[in-house]
DNA sequence: GTTCTATGATTGATCGGCAA
DNA sequence: TTTGCCGATCAATCATAGAA
C-alpha cells in the first residue's frame, strides 16, 4: 500500500488555527445556540466579517465543533458553562437597561 | 417570528449539560458494497470508499469534459473504475458543490485581515 | 527533539426538499 | 411513484500547530 496519498496534499497543509478572538466569537454563538447551533447562511456571513474568516471556514467550524462536542460532552462542559455566563451577563446587560451603545470588541 | 419571548428571569433554562436532539442525530452506515453475499459481517465493508490515485484521475477527467453525466456514460465510467453506479453519481454531485464552492471562494477572498504569520 | 492532543480542511456518503 | 440534483451536514481521516 504505497498509498499515493500524496494525491492532493496541499490545501489541508499549511493550517492557520484562528485568532483568539474569532474563536471566542465562534464559541460565544455556539454556546448561546447550543439548543440549535446551526446558523443560517446569513448568520454564517456576519460571523465571517466579524471573524475574518471565509463562510467556509465558519461552516467548517460548526461542523467539527458539533461532531466533536456530542462525540464528547464531558470534555467541553467547561467551556460550556463558562460561555453560558458570558452569555448570560451579555444578555443581563443588553435587557436591564436599553443602552446600547457600547461595543465590546474591536479595540 | 424571530427572538423568543423574553427570557432570564426564571426557569432554568440552563442549556449547559442538556443533551438536545442534534447532539443525538445518527446517520445510517453507508450502504455501498455487498455485505449480504456469504455471511461476511467483517468490521470493513459499510466503510468510507477510499478512491484510488486512478479511480479519482479518472473522474477528474471526465468531469473536465461533462460537469453531469448521461446514464450511459455513468455506467460505462462505473464499470471501467469498478465503482457503483451510485458512488459515481454522487462523487459526481460532490465535485460540482466543490467547483461551486471555489468559484465562490475565488471571487471575494478580497479585504485580507489579521492573517497571522 | 519527541509524543500526544487540539483543530482546520477534505471528502465519500446521508438527509430532507424539490423538480422532472 | 421513482430518480437525480442541490444544499447542508455528517463522520472519519489527514496533516499540522501547539502543548506536555
Amino acid at each position: 500500500v504505497m498509498i499515493l496519498r500524496s494525491r492532493f496534499l496541499d490545501a489541508r497543509r499549511k493550517r492557520r488555527n484562528f485568532n483568539k478572538q474569532a474563536t471566542e466569537i465562534l464559541n460565544e454563538y455556539f454556546y448561546s445556540h447550543l439548543s440549535n447551533p446551526y446558523p443560517s447562511e446569513e448568520a454564517k456571513e456576519e460571523l465571517a466579517k466579524k471573524c475574518s474568516i471565509t463562510v467556509s471556514q465558519v461552516s467548517n467550524w460548526f461542523g467539527n465543533k458539533r461532531i466533536r462536542y456530542k462525540k464528547n460532552i464531558g470534555k467541553f462542559q467547561e467551556e460550556a458553562n463558562m460561555y453560558a455566563a458570558k452569555t448570560a451577563v451579555n444578555a443581563a446587560n443588553a435587557s436591564a437597561h436599553g443602552s446600547q451603545a457600547n461595543s465590546p470588541s474591536t479595540p | 417570528h424571530g427572538a423568543e419571548k423574553v427570557f432570564g428571569c426564571n426557569q432554568e433554562q440552563n442549556t449547559s449539560g442538556k443533551t438536545f436532539d442534534w447532539m443525538k442525530v445518527k446517520r445510517n452506515p453507508p450502504k455501498t458494497a455487498k455485505v449480504a453475499e456469504y455471511g461476511m459481517h467483517g468490521p470493513q465493508n459499510t466503510i468510507r470508499t477510499n478512491f484510488t490515485t486512478k479511480q479519482l484521475t479518472e473522474l477528474e477527467k471526465e468531469f473536465h469534459f461533462n460537469k453531469y453525466l448521461t446514464r450511459a456514460r455513468r455506467v460505462e465510467i462505473a464499470a471501467t473504475l469498478e465503482l457503483n453506479e451510485t458512488q459515481v453519481k454522487i462523487w459526481f454531485q460532490n465535485r460540482r458543490m466543490k467547483q461551486k464552492k471555489r468559484e465562490k471562494e475565488g471571487l471575494a477572498p478580497v479585504a485580507n485581515r489579521g492573517s497571522s504569520k
